[in-house]
DNA sequence: CAGAGAATAGAACGATCGTACTTTTCTGTC
DNA sequence: GACAGAAAAGTACGATCGTTCTATTCTCTG
């Protein structure tokens, strides 16, 4: 008995999604390089050439757990602070999901992106590429909503959203960071705080 | 003919130190856990079994790497601080040259902390806990200094020190990442620029 | 400058890696 | 329910991994 959703999907389309959650989340925690394919069929409970087949090279498998990986990043952050209105309400919204992404674990070993870009950024290729695009995306996002709530009046426009968004995104990545390396929670109420500190700063003057 | 310094150190020790300096340039690039022996010791002109001899371990080279690691951050970023006057310029000196240590890539990779926290955040074992050990004496040092420059008055007392050492320590680790990621040597300014920000804005009511 | 001990090299090990090929099992359609 | 094609498993490959053991070369002291 399963579910039918929308879509009836198929029998391969189906694995293929269990083995990229199952690899999305060991590459938070062992690294996305030295997961291997072996490792990644025992976790999965299947045989490392039937794996293997779905991807075609290892490569293969990476960029795909890169995009399951987005996939959630956009259902998690992006999707949900839509829903807030356009301004700095949203740029909260977009600051706290983020720092909320990394607190609820949604990958256990912490933010894809923040543990596989450091592992790429010295390998170029597709991988690499893909892990920039993404970040680059959601920090253009973020800066994008610094503008409207610039627009809309309701942050200063004396400092450029670019750089705003980079304090917000810094913040945020920090907690993340040292959540992992101290497993002390505290840093999340630290991020949050200094987050909405700033954007009260950054308040006021209507008229800019 | 060579320069002799205070101690003649032996061929053993020179070598290691080569080892060492080699070792953490390219954990910094390829990772702490992928650089294998072989690829070490194709690096430095030796043999596999001549190099692994010195550290009897893989993971007795990684703890001996993460030393020397220490030992240069240390000495670029903390050794210089502790020259400018205890309180806020001494805060000051202390994330500007954290800042400056990515800037100039001291290692090739970026900060060798940054990098390999991220490794093996979700790896349990000594090389972990020096990695932790170190980082957490870096937040510690900050803080220290922050409170220093609190209770001289020039920064106000209403936020923990704590919070704020981790304030600063985002905006610079941000640099760090965000270069390694996009090779935009203008994140060191924005980092550089909200930092000051931050301190200018924690400033001021001498009476806390 | 000889000789002891440190430093380095060489060769080999079992294990695991990514990948290719073949064979078996399963799924969905008529 | 048979049958075509997808999905999965089985097996084998050369390469590289960390490590061990032995042999050679170098360094420094007496």
């Amino acid at each position: 008995m399963e579910i039918q959703t929308t879509v009836r999907k198929t029998k391969g389309e189906r694995t293929r999604d269990a083995i990229l959650t199952r690899a999305a989340e060991l590459a938070t925690q062992e690294g996305l390089e030295p997961l291997s394919i072996g490792r990644l069929a025992e976790a999965t409970e299947m045989s490392k050439s039937g794996l293997f087949a779905h991807f075609g090279s290892k490569q293969g498998l990476q960029l795909a757990t890169v995009d399951h990986a987005a996939q959630l990043f956009v259902a998690e952050v992006i999707a949900p602070a839509r829903a807030a209105p356009r301004g700095l309400a949203r740029v909260w919204a977009l600051c706290d999901h983020m720092v909320a992404y990394s607190e609820r674990q949604v990958f256990p070993g912490g933010c894809f992106f923040a543990a596989t870009s450091f592992e790429f950024n010295n390998k170029p290729g597709p991988v690499r590429d893909r892990i920039e695009e993404m970040i680059r995306s959601w920090l253009t996002y973020l800066e994008h909503a610094v503008e409207q709530a610039q627009e809309a009046g309701e942050l200063r426009r004396d400092r450029p959203a670019r750089e705003i968004a980079f304090e917000l995104d810094a913040l945020a990545q920090a907690s993340n960071a040292q959540y992992q390396l101290f497993r002390d929670p505290a840093v999340f109420d630290h991020a949050r705080r200094a987050i909405r500190e700033r954007l009260e700063s950054l308040r006021g003057l209507k008229a800019a």
